[in-house]
DNA sequence: GCCGTTTTCGGCCCGACTGTTTTCAGTCG
């Protein structure tokens, strides 16, 4: 038993009452005990098999029962008999925005519907607009998100694949016979969602390796195996492919498969006008002369074709191969080059993690500043501060920082941009904090024009230090709202305001193919983690591989300076 | 189902948006 199967089960069940039509404060209650449970401090299985949960907020009697009995048996006899009552399919209709229980309960109930399949063809046929509370335009909804939904069918998000991909690497780094291994592919190039994960291997028995593979502890089932080549699937559905090679074709089977195949023509064609014939296994004349040409590593192939060192996720043929040859590479920004981040919430908000929770993490991961940016009073749904909340926060980090050496917290707001591009604080109110970020957070269907022209106005206050998450998006869930990037970044320009680089791997918003434009455009980049927890400032690593695949160097990006030099940036 | 208490039951967070309605229900953040 799991902390994560406890919070699992009570969100469930939660779920289920709702489709039951139950008591909404009974829901709510089964939310909240799902909260604490993955919050608590220490070992909530221990405590709960121990029956020692007692005067723990948000869990009373029934709830202190529930989970006593599911950390001693491992199951909870009421969550079965709810189960039990409807199809265990119904719960991907939850995926479908717009759905909500009341909704999944009609069709349920009036049509049968249990799985998005069934939907689809309720959809099509004319019987879910004849159902109360559905029309025309409900029915189009659905069937567009059940198309988006199909569109991003196994594909996954960074954060899905990254824990099973050092998995897998340093089990194949293990294997005696393995001298070399990549994760290639999109991962390598650091999409922003990958499709199946490939791993390249050098050794000498291709055999025992990739038989090794297909016995590893992470796989699911196995889909192909050979001598050279096996396909595997792992937890969630992940596919993942291995080549193993020898020791020669290692850097051309390394460099093919990591793509990008627009990246491999081009370097393809390139080597063909220099006489040579470039494919995942060598580099060899053409015409059938004799002789491979022996190259090491990728190092080694792009020098030998006349081109500086592309990094893995500049290759998608976007002049990379340009820059290369004439020596103009930008110098990526790396994760060491961080010294700080901004867009970090508190339990003040809806965030988990107090203000000195907050700085410790931020301390162990060797930053010399934090920006603390909690929700403004719009934002009701996550706890948004009114302005007295927030002036005691910039008091009580003001008190902390009088403890830090060589650290500190920046006091700022994560402000709504409203409607009508107003703020939702006051000058008055802004100017009291070191920095303030301004985001887009409801009326996402505005049209373009109207989005545009509201984030303008927003980003134009001169109290606005950077533009949060730029677009909305939340990948394989949600498209971007309408708006004209363009026109942003120019506006963002002229104003001297930052854009960020929203590291959380929902969102990897503003999206790397804007970023070349905007930094030659003088916009500077934050990359920050939009940490909720201790834990979320770890998403800087997503949001450093997006800024290297939008060219950034750390001179573009604002969290590279030092305390010291950061201050007169923000104006802190 | 939890909490707090004027101790045993009443209140529990709010507002905008959408599509359906024709005054509102459901969803979302």
């Amino acid at each position: 038993m799991t902390r994560e199967t406890l919070v699992s089960v009570l969100e469930e069940i939660a779920l289920l009452l709702e489709l039951k039509g139950e008591n909404p404060f009974k829901i709510r209650a089964y939310r909240t005990g799902a909260e604490v449970v993955e919050s608590f401090p220490g070992d909530i299985v221990k405590e709960a098999a121990e029956n020692n949960l007692a005067g723990t907020k948000g869990i009373g009697d029934a709830l202190r029962q529930k989970l006593h009995e599911l950390a001693t048996t491992g199951k909870l006899v009421f969550h079965e008999r709810l189960r039990a009552e409807f199809p265990a399919t119904i719960f991907e209709l939850f995926d479908i925005p717009g759905l909500g229980p009341k909704k999944v309960k009609a069709l349920y109930e009036a049509l049968g519907v249990d799985s998005v399949s069934r939907l689809r063809e309720v959809c099509e046929s004319s019987e879910v607009a004849e159902l109360a509370g559905f029309g025309k335009k409900s029915v189009e909804k659905i069937l567009e998100a059940i198309a988006f939904r199909e569109k991003n069918a196994s594909r996954f998000r960074q954060e899905e694949v990254a824990g099973v991909v050092e998995q897998i690497l340093d089990f194949l780094k293990a294997h005696p016979a393995v001298s070399r291994a990549e994760a290639a592919g999109s991962w390598r190039r650091a999409k922003e969602t990958v499709h199946d994960v490939d791993f390249i291997t050098e050794t000498g028995d291709t055999a025992a390796v990739t038989a090794a593979f297909v016995e590893g502890p992470f796989v699911e089932n196995v889909i192909v195996r050979g001598e050279t080549k096996a396909s595997i699937h792992v937890a969630k559905g992940v596919q993942c492919d291995l080549r193993a090679v020898s020791a020669e074709e290692y850097p051309f089977a390394l460099h093919y498969f990591t793509g990008s195949k627009e990246h491999n023509i081009a370097m393809r064609s390139r080597a063909l006008t220099r006489g040579y014939t470039l494919n995942e296994y060598r580099l060899a004349p053409t015409g059938g002369a004799p002789g491979a040409e022996k190259i090491q590593t990728e190092q080694e192939l792009y020098r030998f074709l006349g081109l500086d060192y592309i990094e893995p996720e500049l290759r998608e043929n976007a002049g990379e191969i340009e820059a290369a040859e004439a020596g103009d590479l930008p110098r990526l920004v790396a994760m060491e080059n961080l010294r700080g981040t901004f867009h970090n919430h508190t339990n003040a908000s809806d965030g988990k993690a107090t203000l000195k929770e907050m700085a410790e993490a931020a301390q162990e991961l060797g930053l010399q500043y934090l920006g603390i940016a909690d929700h403004s009073k719009s934002s009701f749904q996550a706890n948004g501060l009114h302005a007295d909340r927030l002036l005691s926060q910039v008091r009580e980090i003001q008190h902390l920082n009088d403890g830090f050496e060589e650290f500190r917290l920046f006091a700022g707001s994560e402000v709504d941009i409203l409607k009508d591009g107003d703020l939702d604080f006051d000058d008055e109110i802004l100017e009291q904090l070191d920095y303030c970020v301004a985001s887009v957070h409801n009326a996402m269907t505005q049209p373009e024009a109207k989005m545009t022209e509201r984030i303008i106005k927003a980003v134009s206050n001169p109290h606005v230090t950077m533009l949060g998450h730029p677009t909305g998006r939340l990948l394989l869930r949600r498209e971007p709202y309408a708006v004209d990037i363009p026109a942003v970044i120019e506006a963002c320009a002229a104003t001297a305001t930052v854009i960020e680089l929203n590291a959380n791997p929902w969102r990897l918003d503003l999206d790397w193919r804007w970023w070349k434009h905007a930094a030659e455009m003088g916009v500077k980049c934050a990359i920050n983690p939009d940490a909720h927890d201790a834990e979320g400032l770890a998403f800087l690593y997503y949001g450093v591989r997006i800024a290297r695949k939008g060219w950034l160097t750390r001179k573009d990006v604002i969290n590279c300076l030092p305390l010291g030099e950061i201050e007169a940036v923000i104006g802190a």
